[in-house]
DNA sequence: AAAATACTGAACCAATCGGTTCAGTATTCT
DNA sequence: AGAATACTGAACCGATTGGTTCAGTATTTT
C-alpha cells in the first residue's frame, strides 16, 4: 500500500510535473493549454496529470469536452511537514523561517 | 543537467531511501548497520546510499574497511523551501505549521 | 598466515517510467 | 450534417530503476 506521501513524492521527483504545478499556481487551466508550452504530446502530458491526480495534487473538472484543472496543494503542506522534521539539521536557516513567523505574528497583534 | 533539488527529490521518493535518511537521524551509522533492518542485500542498499550521496543527503567518511554515514540534511531545506512557495494555497494549514513552531518553542525536543 | 569482515563493481533481470503514435469518443462550432 | 476540437485508451518502445548474485579488494581479527 503506497501511502500518500509516497505518491506525492514521485509525483513531485519529475521536472515536467512540477513545471504543471507552477503553472496551475497562477489560476486554473485546460489540459491543452497546460500542455502547450511543453514540447511533449497532450497524451504524454495527460500521463503526467493523472500521477498528479493520484497525487491528489490537482482536481479535474470536466466542462463538455474541456477538463479544467485546479491545484490541489494541500499534500505539499505533507512534503514540507516531512522535511522540516529535520530542521534540527540545519538550524540556522530554521530560526530564519521560525523568526518569519514571530513577526508575522507581532505584525499581525499591530494591525489589531 | 540535472539540478540538485532534482537529484534531492528524485532521492526522497523512494520509501527505502527515506527510511535510511529516518535512522540516519538518530546518529551516524556503518553501511552494514544500516542495511542491516532491510530485507535487501547490502549492495542493494549500497545503491541506494550512493543516490542519496549524489542528492548530497548522505556524507560518507572510511575509516579502514569501514564507511561511516552521516546524515547531511541541508538539502531537505530546499526541498521544505520548494513545497512551502505553495503555501497560499493550504493557508488554513500555514497556521497549524506557526502552531507547530509556538508548541516547539513550548516544548523543546521530538525527532524522527 | 589464514579467516572473517566490510564493502564494491560488474553483469544481469524484471518492472516501471516517460515518452511516442494511432485510432476512437464526446462535444462544440459552422 | 460535417468538420474541428479536446481529450482518452491501447499498444508499443527504449531507458532507467530497484533489485539480485557473484567475484574481488581492502582491512581487521585470530
Amino acid at each position: 500500500m503506497a501511502s500518500n506521501l509516497d505518491h506525492v513524492l514521485v509525483a513531485i521527483s519529475d521536472p515536467t510535473r512540477r513545471a504543471i504545478i507552477g503553472r496551475l499556481a497562477s489560476g486554473p487551466a485546460r489540459i491543452s493549454d497546460v500542455a502547450a508550452p511543453f514540447d511533449m504530446s497532450l497524451t504524454g502530458v495527460c500521463k503526467h496529470i493523472k500521477v498528479l491526480e493520484r497525487a491528489g495534487l490537482v482536481r479535474r473538472t470536466r466542462h463538455g469536452r474541456e477538463n479544467t484543472l485546479e491545484l490541489s496543494a494541500e499534500p505539499l503542506r505533507d512534503v514540507a511537514q516531512w522535511a522540516l522534521k529535520y530542521e534540527r539539521f540545519w538550524n540556522a536557516r530554521l530560526d530564519r523561517l521560525e523568526d518569519y513567523f514571530i513577526k508575522k505574528r507581532r505584525n499581525e497583534n499591530e494591525a489589531d
